[in-house]
DNA sequence: ATTTACTCTATTAAACTGATAGAGTAAATA
DNA sequence: TATTTACTCTATCAGTTTAATAGAGTAAAT
C-alpha cells in the first residue's frame, strides 16, 4: 500500500515539475495547493532533497525546486525513498535484498518465484513512469479551458 | 509488503495441497513442518476456514484439509483474506473500492492511473496462480531423489 | 468418561504511520 | 549589520497494525 507520505511526495513533485526552470516554490504554497499538513510536508521534501530529487534555496525568494528534469525522476525512485523497497518480499528486492528468515531454500521457494514476478512488473511500471509522464496524464484544467 | 500472516498461510496451504484428498493434517504438524508459531497458525487457519478455503474435523483423527481442489485456490484470494486488498491505493481496488479523501478529481488523477496499472498486473499474476501451480514450482525433494 | 484437537476472545510488546512542536541555521535585503 | 524569510533538524505523540501468546471453551472420537 502506498503511504500518505509517498502520495504527498508525488503530488508535490508533480506541482514542482510544472514549475521546472521557473521560480522556487514555498513549502507553504505547496502545502496549501495540495492540502498537505505543512510540517509533515517539510519532512518529506527534506528527505527528497537528501536523495538529490530536490534542491532548495533559503531566505527570501527561496523555496524548493526540482534537482533534475521531470523526465529523469521516476515514480519508483520516489516511492522507494519514502516507503522503502517496492518488492512484496525482502528476498526479491533488487535495491534492498535481504534473505527472509523463514525461507529454508530460496531457490525452490515457489512463493518467492511468484513474488519475483510481482516485483518485476511493479518495478517495470513505476520505474518506467517519470514525473513528465505524470504531468501529461493530468493536463492543467486552466490550460484546457483556454483552448 | 506481504505480511508474515499471509506468507504462513500460503506455506500451510501448499502443505495441505500436497495432502489433498488424504488425511486431515494437525495444526501442530503444520506448525512444526513450516516453523510457524502454533497459536498464531491457529488464527490463520481459522480465518481461512471462515472464508471457505479450508475445512476441519475435530477430535481424534481430526485436523485441517483443503475445502476445494488446489487448482481452485488462487494466491490472490488467500492474500486478500489475510492482508486485505492487493491494490496499492484504495481507489483502485476492485474488491474493496474506496474513494481516497485527498483526491480532488479521481478521473484526472495521474497517480491513480499508474497505480491502477500496478494493481491490474499484480492481481493478474496473483489471481492467475493457484496452489496447484505453487506445488509444481516446488517439487518435493524426496520425490526428486526417487527419480 | 476421557482424550484429542479445533474454536474463540483477550491481551501484549514492538513497530509503523501520520502528524505536530519548537528551536536552530542560512541567505537575502533594507 | 540588523532583520526578515524560509528552510533544517530533533523530538515527541496518539493511533493503528503486526506478530505473537494465553487460556478457557466446545465438538467429536474412542
Amino acid at each position: 500500500m502506498l503511504s500518505k507520505k509517498a502520495k504527498y511526495a508525488l503530488q508535490a513533485l508533480i506541482q514542482l515539475a510544472r514549475e521546472y526552470k521557473q521560480n522556487p516554490v514555498l513549502i507553504s504554497e505547496l502545502a496549501q495547493r495540495e492540502r498537505i499538513p505543512k510540517k509533515f510536508l517539510e519532512l518529506i521534501l527534506l528527505d527528497l532533497k537528501r536523495h538529490g530529487i530536490l534542491q532548495s534555496k533559503k531566505g527570501k525568494g527561496g523555496g524548493y525546486f526540482l534537482g533534475k528534469p521531470p523526465e529523469a525522476i521516476a515514480m519508483g525512485q520516489v516511492i522507494r525513498i519514502l516507503d522503502g523497497p517496492l518488492a512484496p518480499l525482502p528476498c526479491v528486492s533488487q535495491t534492498a535484498y535481504m534473505k527472509c528468515q523463514e525461507c529454508r531454500d530460496e531457490k525452490t521457494c515457489s512463493i518467492r518465484m511468484v513474488m519475483q514476478q510481482v516485483r518485476d512488473s511493479t518495478a517495470g511500471i513505476l520505474d518506467g513512469t517519470s514525473l513528465a509522464d505524470l504531468m501529461q496524464l493530468t493536463p492543467k484544467k486552466t490550460a484546457r479551458k483556454r483552448l
